[in-house]
DNA sequence: TATGAATGAGGTTTCATTCAT
DNA sequence: CATGAATGAAACCTCATTCAT
């Protein structure tokens, strides 16, 4: 009870609103990423993105402060769950050229499965990277793939079934152009060459070109 | 738009201001290129636009109707200027091998020189191609790539250079999605693996490479 | 007429809402006044300002920019009013110790015939005269009191009826302090003391000890 | 206000945290008064203030209602201090006309050493003095000085050396508004004329300036 | 054809305050 | 007593677009 007068104090009914609050961050994350990926930055709405929380916009600006603040955390997020997933692929107990096309089609799966993750990224690069640049966690999150990647080169190296003295980043980059283009620019790429990339075949057929391709680089 | 800080209206004489109404188009299209590239669709201010061109932003309206069908005449131009110049290329007058590494060259080489085009179709694709959708020109620009690299294929198949039955869409895409990525991505991916993708030296590699990989996806 | 077609025009009952800017500027600015001076910069609400004008919200920051470009406008706009009648007044037809009190009393009528003038300075002076700061005019504005009251000054101590060696920015401050404080603190000092400092027998009485209290600190 | 950056969130195990509620009072008092002489009533954040405070935003609703309510009790609280101060002076050991320099040298120095004084008293004439109203307290605050002040003045006039019929609130009156000003408008002042009002030979000199100023007034 | 003025609708953000535990 | 979570209302500001001359 207060010692002083209170002041208008006005009585909701008392609806099921109390919520953990890693469920309710959790909530508005969901919405932002898709609103985000749908709309870019600018075009993404606040108020869009509250209207289909569980929660409202004050909570918004409560978790995350404004708008950028959210839009690092969804990216954050998305870094998190790629890599998460990548570090569990144990390319480890395969042979290496096994190794490299597991990684390749993982790769050009997992961007096809979540476009919603290659347009978070284009939409980051438009921004050149400068939400990213503001983020702790992104930094560490990264580092895995390229490990991997390289012991997984240097053992197709040593059993002569790679070539030697090639780059790890541009094996890495190459493994993602591939992949990421299939997604990115797959609106205007089919509708210029009237070509359905999306479809179950064209995706089956080119996720074997891809891994042919970067196979194709990499062997002796 | 404020005015803020210019209260003292001047009234201009009536001089003779009569432009060149093509000149008045063009300066708009240079100008709104550049913002769209910078900023992506939305986040593109008619104001700013406006502010740096030439004219006033009535004139906007006037030529291209509203922000969208300004956005469209921005692609339109962007696309045929590409083609354009892909289509000077004389890859007929080379053996297969040399055209098509000419080719995989030239676009790594002319999206790295042309990031606003890469940009500009990065903002079209986070906006699932609805505007080039509207476009009637667009269609018409395009095609001729394909007849190119076609010719190129073939005459590589007959000399037993290329491996036959690869798709020529497949083809082109390697191609592009290798130029593109370095452009597109640039920001993200210098920033996670701290490898500056802009610098002389990296990019003379990396077009090498690229070269490579799309000769060996070829080679018989 | 436009050369695409025109999307959704709406048409407006053509009211007489043709104004000169000045006009419209003139408007804002003094309901702005009136505003600020009753509630502060911060307590001051830019759609109450809007909904007292004859223009809209929108209007307000196309030309002023946003709220504290208003308030540096109401600013510059108080202090010119001052200075102008200020420096109409004359003093050099005067004797020195006549034209002395001539200023103090000027000085003590105006603040208290304008009491938004005191408090606007009490605003700005919270803030630190941060708005002030951002002022270019300002500066031009107030040099001409001193020049007026170091004339009257010299001819004072020239005639024998001044103390020679005294510094004219105190005199100044004592006729501003004075006169100021009668209606900055009025309120407070008023409740306090139970004394109205308003009524009209009051202020003549206090012009007069004012006049005499400055006076009193200048004679030889 | 927004926890962002602190999601993880520590249950605090239930120590023994119970502080003296005297303590927690003045903690929050000490805090709002520097928030609100620094940004005003309206500029001031409660938010702000509890996150500089040991303890809660919830405990500022329970000692003090609203920020209302808060503001009152900072306002009782300053005016207390100073007129503690005040009563402590012992003028009637002193002449008359000492003890009258000792009292506007002393008012001058205390508004010199403790702005926040002076800028609670301009916000809160800023707001008319409406919390002073609902203040009970500080009615029996302030009639000590006039008392004082009218002690001395007699005991000048019994010895000749004040002019008589002079008001007892005219002389403080005067006092106040040459300390006052001097903290009051100091960043307006200093800026249009260019003038150092706070640099510590400034201080000295108008100091003395303005009980040299106070005694001609009261000298026969 | 050209320009500055004008605007409705909606965008992001902030604030004092209250609730559940 | 104490704390983090929650919130409605309203604040400031921006945007694409149109109008009057």
């Amino acid at each position: 009870m207060s010692i002083v007068k209170s002041p208008a104090r006005r009585r909701r009914a008392p609806e099921i609103r109390r919520q953990n609050p890693e469920a309710v961050r959790q909530d508005i994350l969901t919405v932002a990423t898709a609103e985000f990926a749908e709309n870019g930055f600018s075009g993404a709405r606040v108020d869009e993105i509250a209207a289909r929380t569980r929660t409202s916009k004050r909570m918004i600006y409560y978790y995350f402060g404004d708008k950028e603040g959210l839009f690092v955390a969804v990216l954050e997020a998305a870094y998190a769950r790629i890599r998460e997933i990548e570090s569990g692929l144990d390319l480890a107990g395969l042979p290496p050229m096994e190794a490299m096309r597991r990684l390749a089609e993982f790769t050009f799966t997992y961007q096809n499965d979540n476009p919603d993750f290659v347009r978070l990224v284009m939409v980051e690069n438009i921004h050149r990277g400068s939400h990213l640049a503001r983020s702790a966690k992104i930094q560490a999150l990264n580092v895995s793939v390229l490990q991997t990647l390289r012991e997984t080169y240097e053992r197709g190296v040593a059993d002569g079934v790679f070539r030697p003295g090639l780059d790890i980043i541009d094996i890495h980059m190459t493994m993602s152009a591939l992949a990421f283009f299939n997604v990115s620019n797959r609106s205007t790429f089919s509708l210029i060459f009237k070509h359905n990339m999306g479809s179950r075949t064209a995706l089956t057929r080119r996720r074997q070109a891809v891994a042919e391709t970067v196979l194709g680089y990499l062997r002796r």
